[in-house]
RNA sequence: GGGCGGAUAGCUCAGGUGGGAGAGCGCUGCCCUUACAAGGCAGAGGUCACAGGUUCGAGUCCUGUUCCGCCCA
């Protein structure tokens, strides 16, 4: 028979895993005759590199697909990458910072050209770190979201939204990130609590004495105020409303008003308004009427403009705040300064303080998309789980607002927007004049230096249009310019025919595109087989954090184009943190990074980690020791597997397997074990189609080390080793019995690494290779299927087990070593146990260690024995000399201790009376029973107690 | 401020629909018994955060409190 190598050597894995992707084995093509089932990988970041998340994430996804694989499913997992817009821009902008180049330099087209080549050259990093977890998805489908059909698809939703009137344009205050110099969406900003300070600033009136005292955490934004607001019931201020100020350090005149949204109980009650800065000042500004104006003090940059007077113009910001206060104090109008936590909102990706800015941005309508995403959660055709997420969703999808969608860099989807210069707005006027144009350097015409202008100005000044793009770098197109939006690329104006025509240069939210994940991979908007096939998915797995940044806009987007949900179940998992709780995280440098554990342990024990803290609805802690505790598991299960190919016997090996006919040989372990087999199978499928990985992982666990190894292969030995030369021989197993328990050891064996195999894909395929009989891969094995439970086979054989763990636990409590020889008498309480452990008796002398073992109805304890107590039977112990009286003493004792526990808890239950009425029948006869037998245990305890104290008593 | 989750053995965590609490690691003792010392056998260890309530009976259901974490504003 084939040897197994001494242990298990995790550094070849990746040789399997590179036959099954020769073989075409993650191809649902495999099954070509199953039904489909799909997952669709959320896309890692083509900039990533593999963490905890992606490994919990990629590891549960795997365990599903292959367990749907072996099951005959078509089961196919599209895998791929999202181009990260921001992040791949910052990422190649630093790239070619260290040439001394940056984007403008090299202009949009050889920018983009740059980080495509980027890509091609770094982007698969993530994708072979995901072929390190195991991860089995057809890579042949592999997509990413700027690829030629992906890009249609955006392309196609846009122009249908737009179309139907769901995309507009909008001068509004937004989430602005003064470092990516881009708008951000509401929910890529991050609020943080910050230790800041509140000012408090007073504000003359303009006329007479006094002043009304403002607190602000940013005096800065005071140069763009515009007003003074109270509540308009706020008897500390009513009478001044209507009044006016002279605002400190301008020139500026601005009016106290009411509004109801103040808060009196903040600072003191009146506060500063900057429309231009501030959300609720927008808000506040425009309840009014007239609208208050709104003056920009901030630039893009974070440098504070013209506007905010000759004095700060140019400052950063936070420069400017110093200036201000320093400012004010001189000038005596600052009131006092305290300490003061607050909550403020930082660019998710890196981290700068946000900027709220005036801008014309792009915006989606998904109000009405919104409310078919919760219908479809509420009536059940999308389930979330664990459901307590189904909460944050209706939250979030109900108060959900118009969904900001360009960003103003370059990598991403650029907006199939043109505008036409040369034709006139209703009102008339040139469209080329509203199109503002600043420069990122200026340009020199005829030695004169141009920062910027309309686009008209720059064309008469015979600057041609392919340059006025390339230099542009901020650009405003006046809402009332009429956008052309088209899916084929505009060559021509279509109402006069102008060819020159100006593009829109924002792109989309990367988000837009990871929107249309799960049809646009597979094929939309082209009617393929794959969608026809695969549409809606099964399954989504993904981490809390992006379920509304993605799995709710998957299902928008799901729902208005393929008038289905994307798919059938969204399994959220948890977020995996360090062995203290806390997040992981580059600046705390608490990161355990997967590739390492994977090196150290093997990737079957790091995934087999990561399952089985895998609890709905709990954060993992990740523990380096658990995942070494796993991988003696593995060192377990390899031990096992050499046992019992070791003991096949020549020529045996080809035989083939027939399940029924050996099985009918079995003796009891053989039936205990295979009845317990079926249970762990019946336990795997109900967890994993719940979800619950963990319990899943357990119970394979707990069956191959604690049932498997610790009794079965144990019981199997004296019947293995039987025909052997050895020590003992033992010839009381035939040769049919022995024949029988080798082939159920292979068979447990086979089935055990079935249902394991999704979890440790890696060692269950190579121990399944040296498993006789020709097999191609475990991959494409069937999954086990429960068939029954054998009551009666797994009474019995607690009875067997009580012998021996009787045994046992008297040579463990007296500290007799397992070496020294030991005589047993068993009392059995009944005649069925009796003939269990006549019928019995070879293994449990073997298993206990016991050279004589007499089984006798009618024994009793004498001198010198120890005693043990269990349910079916007792033993006795004849230990000679060695039995010392005092430790034996203690021994029964403390079981007595618990006896009289258990015996005064039932004692007062049965007594009362409330209980005997209203408990069910069954429960109170239960009690009952175990109350009887107690009181015999008892009984029987304390005779023996009493002996003993006789035999010290005369000694 | 609103919402969600957690508090169970020294540590990390399991514990459908109420019937005296389990695992892994760690700890103690005895063992290299021909698969495995990365192991075997036997043990010790818990007021189930706190206070009320419902119930014959609460880790489990209800109310409140404390502490911790997260999400949203």
């Amino acid at each position: 028979m084939r040897q197994l190598p001494r242990s298990y050597n995790h550094s070849e894995e990746m040789r399997w895993y590179e036959m099954w992707e020769r073989e075409g084995y993650f191809r649902p093509e495999i099954n070509p005759e199953g039904r489909p089932y799909c997952i669709v990988i959320p896309p890692p970041n083509v900039t990533g590199s593999l963490h905890m998340g992606h490994a919990l994430n990629v590891t549960l996804q795997d365990i599903l697909i292959r367990w749907k694989r072996m099951q005959g499913y078509r089961a196919l997992w599209l895998p791929g990458t999202d181009h990260a817009g921001i992040a791949t821009q910052n990422v190649v902008e630093r790239e070619i910072a260290k040439e001394g180049l940056d984007r403008y330099t090299l202009g949009r087209e050889e920018f983009i050209r740059r980080v495509w080549q980027w890509k091609e050259e770094y982007g698969n990093r993530i994708i072979n770190q995901l072929k390190r977890i195991g991860a089995s998805c057809d890579w042949q489908r592999q997509r990413f979201t700027l690829d030629e059909g992906l890009s249609r698809a955006v392309r196609e939703v846009f122009v249908r939204l737009f179309e139907e009137g769901l995309i507009y344009r909008d001068l509004r205050l937004i989430n602005w990130c003064p470092r990516c110099h881009t708008a951000l969406s509401d929910l890529e900003v991050e609020h943080e609590e910050v230790e800041g300070r509140l000012t408090f600033i007073r504000y003359p009136f303009k006329d007479g004495e006094g002043y009304v005292v403002v607190a602000t955490t940013r005096p800065e934004t005071m140069l763009g105020d515009v007003a003074v607001a109270v509540h308009p019931e706020d008897p500390r201020y009513q009478s001044i409303i209507g009044r006016v100020l002279t605002l400190p350090l301008t020139e500026r005149e601005i009016p106290v008003i009411g509004d109801e949204g103040v808060d009196p109980e903040f600072g003191t009650g009146a506060v500063k308004v900057t429309p231009a800065h501030d959300f609720s000042d927008e808000a506040i500004a425009k309840r009014q009427s007239p609208p208050l104006p709104f003056i920009t003090v901030i630039d893009e940059n974070g440098r504070m403009t013209e506007a905010a007077g000759k004095r700060y113009a140019g400052l950063d910001r936070y420069e400017c705040r110093k200036r201000v206060v320093q400012d004010l104090k001189e000038l005596g109008l600052i009131e006092k300064e305290q300490r003061y936590t607050h909550s403020v909102g930082h660019c998710y990706r890196c981290k700068t303080v946000i900027e709220p800015l005036l801008t014309i941005q792009w915006y989606l309508n998904v109000k009405g998309m919104a409310k078919e995403a919760i219908r479809a959660v509420r009536d059940g055709r999308i389930r979330i789980i664990p459901e307590g997420w189904a909460n944050s969703f209706y939250a979030w999808m109900e108060d959900i607002r118009d969904w900001c969608i360009s960003r103003q860099i370059w990598w991403g989807h650029q907006i199939p927007v043109w505008y036409c210069p040369y034709c006139k707005t209703p009102e008339g006027v040139h469209q080329g004049d509203l199109i503002h144009i600043t420069f990122y350097r200026p340009v020199e015409i005829d030695g004169e230096k141009v920062q910027g202008g309309s686009y008209t100005e720059l064309r008469l000044r015979g600057i041609p249009a392919a340059e006025i793009m390339k230099y542009a770098n901020r650009v405003r197109v006046d809402p009332s310019v009429r956008p052309l939006c088209s899916r084929e690329d505009l060559q021509r104006c279509p109402h006069c025919d102008s060819p020159e025509l100006f593009r829109d240069p924002d792109v989309l939210d990367t988000w837009f595109s990871s929107a249309l994940w799960p049809f646009s991979t597979l094929g939309w908007p082209e009617q393929t087989e794959d969608l026809r096939t695969f549409y809606p998915t099964d399954v989504l797995v993904t981490g809390f954090d992006i379920l509304f940044f993605w799995v709710a806009r998957m299902i928008m987007m799901g729902l208005k184009f393929m008038k289905d949900v994307p798919f059938r179940d969204v399994y959220i998992h948890a977020l995996v943190r360090d062995a203290e709780g806390q997040k992981m995280s580059k600046s705390r440098g608490n990161v355990i990074d997967p590739l390492v554990m994977i090196d150290r342990y093997g990737t079957d024990a790091f995934r087999f980690t990561l399952t089985a803290f895998a609890a709905q609805g709990r954060d993992i802690r990740f523990s380096e020791e658990r995942v070494e505790g796993y991988k003696n598991f593995i060192n377990k299960l390899w031990n096992a597997s050499k046992y019992i190919l070791m003991n096949i016997k020549e020529g045996e090996e080809t035989e083939v397997l027939n399940y029924r006919a050996w099985k009918e040989s079995l003796d009891l372990p053989g039936r205990w074990i295979l009845s317990r087999l079926n249970r762990t199978t019946q336990k795997m499928h109900t967890a994993l189609t719940e979800y619950k990985f963990n319990e899943a992982a357990s119970a394979i666990y707990q069956f191959i080390w604690h049932e498997f190894c610790d009794w079965y292969i144990e019981f199997s030995k004296p019947v293995i080793y039987s025909s052997k030369k050895g020590p003992s021989p033992n010839k009381r197993f035939s040769e049919g019995l022995r024949r029988a328990t080798q082939r159920c050891l292979l068979h447990v064996l086979d089935v055990s690494l079935r249902l394991l195999h999704p979890f440790m894909p890696f060692v269950t395929e190579e121990l399944w290779g040296y498993l006789p009989g020709r097999r191609e891969s475990i991959m494409l094995a069937e999954y086990p299927l429960f068939e029954e439970v054998d009551h009666e086979a797994e009474r019995r054989m607690s009875v067997v087990m009580e012998a021996v763990g009787g045994i046992r636990s008297v040579r463990g409590e007296l500290n007799i070593s397992p070496s020294a020889p030991l005589n047993a008498i068993i009392k059995p309480y009944n005649s069925v146990t009796e003939e269990v452990l006549r019928d019995n008796i070879e293994y449990i002398k073997r298993l206990a260690h016991v050279g004589d073992l007499t089984i006798d109805p009618d024994a009793e304890r004498s001198r010198g024995m120890a005693l043990e107590v269990r349910e079916s039977l007792e033993i006795y112990i004849p230990l000679e000399g060695l039995l010392d009286v005092d430790t034996e003493l203690r021994r029964l004792e403390k079981d007595l201790r618990k006896v009289e526990d258990t015996l005064s808890f039932l004692d007062r239950k049965l007594l009362n009376e409330d209980f005997i009425r209203k408990a069910p029948k069954e429960v109170v006869e239960k009690e009952r029973m175990r109350y009887n037998e107690f009181m015999q245990k008892k009984q029987r305890l304390l005779d023996s107690i009493n002996k003993l104290e006789e035999v010290r008593g005369g000694s």
